[in-house]
DNA sequence: TGAAATGTTGGGGCG
DNA sequence: ACGCCCCAACATTTC
């Protein structure tokens, strides 16, 4: 009988596995390895490694229950993967493409000396079948949408039989899986990607449009880690919300279920990017916007990561992030623009601070949304968008309650100053029991200040690289 | 997937 | 009845 590998890399999951049903666990020998790459776990967030490998956990669980097991290695993959090939014997390699800079030369290496065979599944369409009608690719998102949505459907999801696998040769040895602390607010593994996806799709999604941007309500889907490690694949997901849309009961709730999908599209849109403009991982995508001379102030950049800025929101989402390891798509929209724009710091530092602390951070979407928000990517915000703390919280978190479940010492503040407790009165101050420049600090930039500078920096970047 | 500055409109008080 | 002013509400422009 045949004997081949499935490389799991970011693909944690039975389920509507193109690489795993290619490589045909029913009729052959399928030995499932996961290879801790140390130029890969180095990068890697320590909450983020901690949801990894409680998610290899609940795969081998799942692998045993099915007959067969998850196998370990640790080294250079290239190495790993010529040992396990002569020891199985195994006739091939299949493995989920991976469109990232990293992997894309890692898989290049392996694929020159073994029979490595890639299946899409990363994304619902691969970014090389989204493109203009003469075949480049697009950077704006709307009309990347609108060729997103008419391309031909993927096929329904399939799955292996799962009571039927054929067992991993007994000498095939495998390391034991790193231990972990587990992970509250986000267990791992694919039963809870599909619990979490039934649950949003059963109702909350139809209220999504507008509850998504309040960051005092569980508005959000939450899927983004189970994505991130493909713990949920992206044409279940897209298949299912389309579904959703078709039968949902009014337009209200359409309406809902449509604007998660754009959410899901925005996520393609940005692996697209990275697989067609590698180089934004090391720089701003518009050439105009490379020259911003930034003010890397490093106390004003400890207090942005520590989360005593002195603005509410900010420090309630940075703190969020300090403990979950995940943050609200809005507090990510606010704390990110605060940085670049308020602080004017490097885009660059925020983003690689945010994925050493994400347990969803994805390279795309990372470096995508960094770039949208300081107004250098594509399709990104204008450089004059600038959110103001203040009022994103009176819009989105009107009560204050968010707030004062991340900041204690402002939890006695009132509604009227809790956005802007630097105006409370003294005596509002002692009532509240909160100080401000003692138990919370005072801003650390003015934020109608700062803005004008930030508008000032950018308008001179521009002035020097576009020549005029 | 902004916010501030500026412009326009229209209701109501008042002489 | 009419013009004038004030100003809130809304719309448009600008950064």
């Amino acid at each position: 009988m045949q004997t081949v590998i499935w490389w799991i890399r970011r693909d944690l999951r039975l389920k509507d596995n193109q690489a795993l049903q290619t490589a045909d666990p029913v009729n052959r020998v399928v030995i499932p390895v996961f290879i801790l790459d140390p130029n890969l776990l180095k990068r890697e967030a320590e909450k983020r490694k901690a949801f990894l490998f409680n998610g290899l956990r609940s795969l081998d669980e799942r692998l045993r229950e099915s007959g067969s097991r998850l196998v370990i290695r640790a080294g250079n993959p290239e190495e790993e993967l010529s040992r396990l090939v002569k020891e199985s014997g195994a006739a091939g390699i299949f493995a989920e493409e991976d469109y990232t800079p990293y992997a894309r030369r890692r898989d290049q290496a392996v694929a020159e000396n073994l029979p490595l065979n890639l299946l899409a599944g990363l994304t619902f369409h691969h970014p090389r079948s989204v493109s203009k009608p003469d075949g480049s690719p697009y950077t704006v998102f709307t009309p990347y949408s609108k060729a997103w949505k008419k391309l031909p459907q993927p096929s329904a999801v399939r799955n292996v039989p799962p009571d039927r696998f054929i067992p991993v040769p007994e000498h095939i040895q495998s390391l034991a899986i790193p231990d972990a602390l587990s992970l509250e607010d986000f267990p791992s593994g694919e039963d809870e990607a599909e619990r979490r996806l039934r649950d949003f799709l059963a109702g909350r999604v139809y209220d999504y449009r507008e509850a998504r941007n309040r960051l005092d309500m569980k508005g959000t889907s939450s899927l983004s880690p189970y994505f991130r490690f493909g713990m949920l694949s992206s044409r279940y997901a897209v298949l299912n919300v389309m579904d959703t849309i078709q039968n949902a009961p009014n337009s209200y709730a359409r309406a809902g279920a449509e604007t998660w999908l754009n959410e899901l599209i925005w996520r393609e849109f940005y692996q697209s990017i990275l697989y067609h403009f590698p180089e934004v991982s090391r720089r701003a995508f518009r050439a105009e916007l490379r020259a911003i001379e930034w003010n890397n102030d490093p106390e004003k950049f400890s207090a942005w990561k520590s989360g005593v800025t002195g603005y509410p929101l900010v420090d309630a989402s940075m703190r969020q992030l300090a403990t979950l390891g995940w943050m609200h798509n809005r507090g990510r929209m606010i704390t990110a623009s605060f940085l670049v724009k308020d602080l004017l710091i490097n885009w660059q530092r925020g983003e690689e601070w945010f994925m050493r602390q994400l347990i969803d951070g994805d390279p795309a979407s990372n470096n995508g949304g960094w770039q949208w928000t300081a107004g250098v990517g594509t399709d990104a915000a204008p450089y004059f968008r600038i959110f103001n703390p203040v009022l994103q919280g009176k819009k989105f978190d009107p009560e204050g309650a968010f707030v004062r479940e991340w900041i204690p010492e402002l939890s006695n503040v009132t509604q009227r100053y809790i956005h802007e407790p630097w105006t409370m009165p003294a005596e509002e101050q002692r009532k509240a029991g909160c100080v401000i420049g003692k138990h919370y600090p005072l801003p650390v930039v003015e934020h109608i200040q700062a803005r004008e500078r930030t508008l000032e920096a950018y308008k001179h970047s521009k002035d020097v690289l576009s020549g005029g």
